[in-house]
DNA sequence: AGGTAACCGAGACGGTACGTCACGTCTTTAC
DNA sequence: GTAAAGACGTGACGTACCGTCTCGGTTACCT
């Protein structure tokens, strides 16, 4: 699942059309490009969903319209982008599958776009709704291509037997965001030892 | 340090009192307890400084005083329990010592503890300051406890020489608040296989 | 002047139809009868254009391609009811006249008939175009009956000569407007007097 | 009772002050005297709570927390202007008193006053609530100095006995506040005619 | 019989204002 | 000199309607 298609938006048929006037594409796309545009200048609380629709020059009920909340905009806003795609490439071994992943997560999460993460996985904290909604659109792809490899290298015995996937997968996953939300960069070390150390944790 | 070292309050030096009404201890000891009262009904987010206030029976203004703003209340309440200070016992080798961090973090954030706790960290996101202090009264304690046990283990070759110790301690704690921040409670699976990951993710 | 001729509709030349669908009948009597059904559960101030194109089963376009604006629709629908009709029955002298038109508005705007009335005569206030379609289309034809007493009571000598026939048609018809928007209701007593009085005010 | 003394705030007792911050005295003027200023500008109408606080340099909350709507504060600040009192120059007769009042209201209603006033009665139909401030703060001091007058006039045989107090209340007052309601303003006849005429419909 | 113009419902749009809430500050009286 | 009480300016919230607009579709006249 793409990260677009949380937008009930995309899934329109395009035989069966509604009645009445269609959703505006224009604004659709103005609202998640100042949100965008406010994400670079300042953290996602000092954002109003009023300054969004002055910003898209777009009126606040067509935001509410669409999205419930401010959260809910941010989400879209920031996982639409094609940055944040997990596509990965074609891996020889489990292994070299979760290290790219991982690389794919460094990448993305480098810089500003990390900075919007944490502040967006902060956000859901405290709000169980959000938080689900967050799962589906953010990690829930990555968990499942992590599973495929995590399973794969049981299979192939490059793994241990009795690793559980889903602890597994939060080994994984877990560092990356928890330098992120304690204010730590990336850097050469950790990104080279993390691999490293998680292959010998999984290794059979 | 200890968690109640966050409290100015607490360095007041009783021999040099100055003329006028004194502190009120009843007062900060209301406001934590209204704090902690409030935060087993509801999230951090729903809690206002002035629930707090009229829950303790103080003016906002005494609140202020003492705290700069509300997560530096939330924070003082919750990590001023005796429940999460990091007393740990002692331990044959680096390992048990991690071990033993990690069932204490297990222990402390079980249930709704956890959740108020990834609240906060939550809440931090996007704020450096509060980031910061949050690091200060709760994770450092953990830090260092665990970079001693890392160090340790280097120095008897129970742990490979190159591991780099920042990267090792991240690699101990993020699954922990991993878990906490997508929402997945502990389990038996989890609290068994991550030691076990762990010490061979860390082994020589 | 009959209510109905305030719509646009009635002017329709039967002769010169132009192409195109015609306006349908069933939809413009769904509008008047919504709002009617509207204006007995609540003041005009509550009812939104949208309440009454839902309630009517109408797009709200249709309404605003007819009227105006609300305040129009309003107008139309309490003053086409054919209880707002003016039709007075012959009388023998000047003031059986004046109080035959006294007696029809006691009938027509007790309850809540006159409610509706004043809170149109309110809204009214401070949109002078919104009082100049009122005038036309309650009002009018009340001055002009009065003002057909009030000449042939002078010419008569039943009234005083110097009598100013607008001063005379204010002096009549106020008392009972102004009952209606100070919140008083009709009673025996005003009934009776307020002609007797009349009579006397007017008397040569 | 004079119009200021709506506020509840005219009614503070000297010696027995509350705790807590006064109410600021300069917001509460700067509320009354932005409203005024607005309502020379815009009908009642377009007037929003927001542009009175922002022209009066004034949050929004403190308006709220002292009037419950905008209806109440334009009432406030048009009825609490020296113009509106209602005091009366001593009066020979009956007759001669009802004159007075009269006469003052022509005074107090032409022009810009006028037009408020007959905004604040319209907006005031269709809220019973607001219907029943605008007579104590505006039209009971009216009725009763009429009332006096008229219950003289009885006494003294200047006036017939069986009238009824009310119902020659309503009979004197709703001739001016007609003339204001159907957008007509006063002249020399209407002035001259109406005390004539209510004379000759209240003589014995 | 077909074209076409005006109508219709549905409902999205940019706006304005609402009344509420919480923030963090300020200004009193009481102790 | 600190406390409580509580008013203050600020600014965002999410909702309700406004009057306009754009769709797909309907209806009845006028060739």
């Amino acid at each position: 699942m793409q990260p677009s298609e949380i937008q009930a938006y995309a899934d329109a048929e395009p035989q069966s059309r509604k009645a009445g006037r269609p959703r505006s594409e224009d604004s659709h796309r103005a609202i998640l490009d100042a949100t965008r545009r406010l994400l670079t200048h300042m953290p996602v609380s000092k954002i109003s969903v009023e300054a969004i629709a002055k910003k898209a020059g777009v009126g606040k009920t067509t935001i509410y319209r669409w999205w419930p909340n401010k959260q809910a905009v941010v989400m879209d806003a920031v996982f639409s982008q094609p940055a944040f795609h997990n596509i990965l490439p074609a891996s020889a071994n489990a292994f070299e599958g979760i290290q790219a992943q991982l690389e794919k997560l460094f990448r993305q999460l480098a810089g500003k776009n990390g900075r919007m993460v944490s502040e967006i996985i902060g956000d859901a904290q405290g709000d169980p709704e959000a938080l689900k909604s967050l799962i589906e659109i953010f990690f829930q792809q990555r968990y499942d291509a992590l599973a495929r490899y995590i399973n794969e290298g049981k299979e192939s015995a490059e793994f241990a037997k009795e690793t559980d996937v889903e602890v597994a997968i939060d080994l994984i996953m877990a560092p990356v965001f928890f330098r992120l939300m304690t204010g730590q960069d990336f850097d050469q070390t950790f990104e080279s030892q993390i691999p490293a150390m998680i292959r010998k944790a999984l290794a059979a």
